[in-house]
DNA sequence: CTGAAAGCGCTAACAC
DNA sequence: GTGTTAGCGCTTTCAG
């Protein structure tokens, strides 16, 4: 059983104790009998904390090393009450703009040294606050939420115990707490202002779900611009629904085609963008288009677009997340990133 | 301090035990002193086990409400040993090609109850290590990795000890283990081929960085293919190297503006065929274009792909992983996946 | 500088 | 049906 041999096979060299759960892995208990000193020594080196004779900690290291010991952080949590990871609830990680902000909230973590558990909601109430929940059983010290469900009491408890929670890309439902966002309104009717600015009167307006908010906003944004510039709309050009491709096609090829066609069409997010672009293709008639987010390739294309900065909302939120959980005593605030116009041909066409 | 008055705001009726770190929450103890019962009965009621009257659920459950009770699974986690939790490590989760892939990772896992946790190693060996490190202290009960590294041997003391492992894209280095990933020879020969077929000869190929397998195996493909058709390749038609916009613009131009000018190139992935195709577009010679990875919008933009499913890829592995965790004791394997040659445009372009 | 004992919140095993 | 006890692997406390 002697295994000074040095072998380079760690795992071989582990104890074998039967019933252990974790697949039988050695615990500080086996590294303290192993190196012969207390169970708290093992655990001060392990942790780097001072105290520790040079001599001993090689001692315990070379336990460490050759029984291929690793600290289990279950253990730890619960002793210490914090997990180091936060929970991050979006739509759907598949969509281009969710990938980024994810990363960014990543990123943010790692400076902190925290873990990032991703979920997607699917855009379903209560998927999200499965999932919500799920997160504070794990523990996680924080929560950035991009909200699929328009109530959020369920999350009182959990924040009123300490879960640090911030809403992005759409505020919280019913209850008061952090969010960042994108400055929805203004950048829709920046949009739609730049489309009138280039002598369109019929515009048409595609968007999200109404129960989103940010399908809202823009709506709103397109609404305030059409009235700075006195023009009466028809009910024909605004269409708001789910962002898969048939529904939108049918729109905008409704749009394009109606008794009163509308000359350019502002597309609510990416998804109606990329499918807009795609109608507009197959149509023998132009039609100019200004969509909100950008998109990869839009250049090439040269689709017009509102843009958002997915990884600055991301970042944001987390940043602001940080500073709670480090202790700033910040009332909750709605932060409001702005949006950019990135004109590439397909805004500034004329009306036919 | 009754509270039997039913109010709603649960968070204010919770216990305020001055010294739990958990910022101060109601435990089983609590909910069980609360409710009249013993511990295991509160533990019974939570798990949905039998042998409850309905009567005493109704009090616990009651308890449970009144104090916001909510089980902490850090503590069921170290009794048990399984966290419900699987880790992913992929390069860059901003990549449109690693969201679906992350996205069906999570469906998999949520259809076995699991959460993912998510992480990002930037295509750095050291960080993909420290991050699977960390991920094994959690205690994941799996792991899915696209592995940045070449040496995968910190790995065999976690896998010896029940960590279930499967690689995606790549192969782990110098370890036996699972791994799914697409064809990456057999897709780049497909795709040089077709090029060759509509009449090229002088072809350049853009790949990643060389220490990643999948650049490597493409540019075999691309080997294979023009050794095929019997064409002796120059190696100024050949660049391996970082992805980023310039190197990649550099050797694009380099390529079609040189002494042996080639008629058509082969990107080696997304990124490269976004840069390519930006290139192609400022340069008055059409130039063929095939790319591996498909894209958002390469159909408007007539790309030719060979293109990967990224979501099966990860949906293959996590299904692999959990057949694991439930026990299937199966020898590692390479499960490779097929591409797909879509001919939109740019592929079919003869030479000029 | 080092270690023994207590306990984080839960579940497993066994009483009653 | 229900409760009691022990203990998961670690950190905290406090004594040597």
């Amino acid at each position: 059983m002697d295994d000074r041999t040095g072998q380079r096979t760690v795992a071989e060299t582990a104890p074998r104790r039967p019933e252990n759960r974790y697949g039988n892995r050695p615990t500080m208990k086996d590294v303290a009998a192993r190196a012969g000193v207390g169970l708290k020594t093992v655990s001060r080196v392990v942790n780097g904390e001072p105290g520790v004779t040079p001599d001993t900690e090689r001692r315990v290291q070379e336990a460490i090393e050759a029984l291929g010991f690793r600290r289990n952080d279950s253990a730890r949590v619960l002793r210490k009450g914090r997990t180091a990871s936060i929970g991050l609830v979006l739509e759907d990680l598949a969509d281009p703009f969710y990938g980024p902000l994810s990363r960014a909230v990543e990123e943010v973590a790692r400076a902190h040294g925290a873990l990032l558990i991703n979920g997607s909601s699917a855009e379903d109430p209560d998927r999200e606050q499965e999932l919500v929940l799920a997160l504070c059983a794990r523990r996680v010290d924080g929560l950035v939420v991009i909200p699929a469900g328009d109530d959020h009491r369920y999350l009182e408890p959990e924040i009123a115990a300490g879960v640090a929670t911030v809403f992005v890309d759409r505020p919280a439902g019913k209850i008061d707490a952090d969010v960042v966002l994108s400055d929805s309104f203004g950048g829709a009717r920046d949009g739609v202002a730049h489309l009138i600015a280039h002598g369109h009167r019929r515009i048409g307006f595609i968007g999200d779900q109404p129960r989103i908010h940010t399908a809202i906003e823009r709506l709103r944004g397109y609404r305030a611009a059409m009235e700075d510039a006195g023009i009466e709309l028809s009910e024909s050009w605004v269409s708001l629904g789910a962002t898969g491709p048939e529904r939108v096609q049918a729109a905008a090829t409704a749009m394009i085609t109606g008794p009163e066609p509308v000359t350019a069409i502002f597309a609510g997010n990416n998804r109606v963008t990329v499918t807009v672009v795609r109608v507009l293709a197959d149509h023998e008639r132009p039609v100019a288009l200004v969509g909100f987010d950008d998109i990869e390739l839009a250049d090439l294309l040269g689709i017009t677009v509102v843009a958002q900065d997915a990884a600055a909302l991301g970042r944001t939120a987390a940043e602001r997340l940080f500073r709670h959980l480090d202790g700033a005593e910040e009332a909750p605030a709605r932060i409001e990133l702005r949006t950019a116009l990135i004109p590439r041909g397909s805004g500034e066409i004329p009306p036919a």
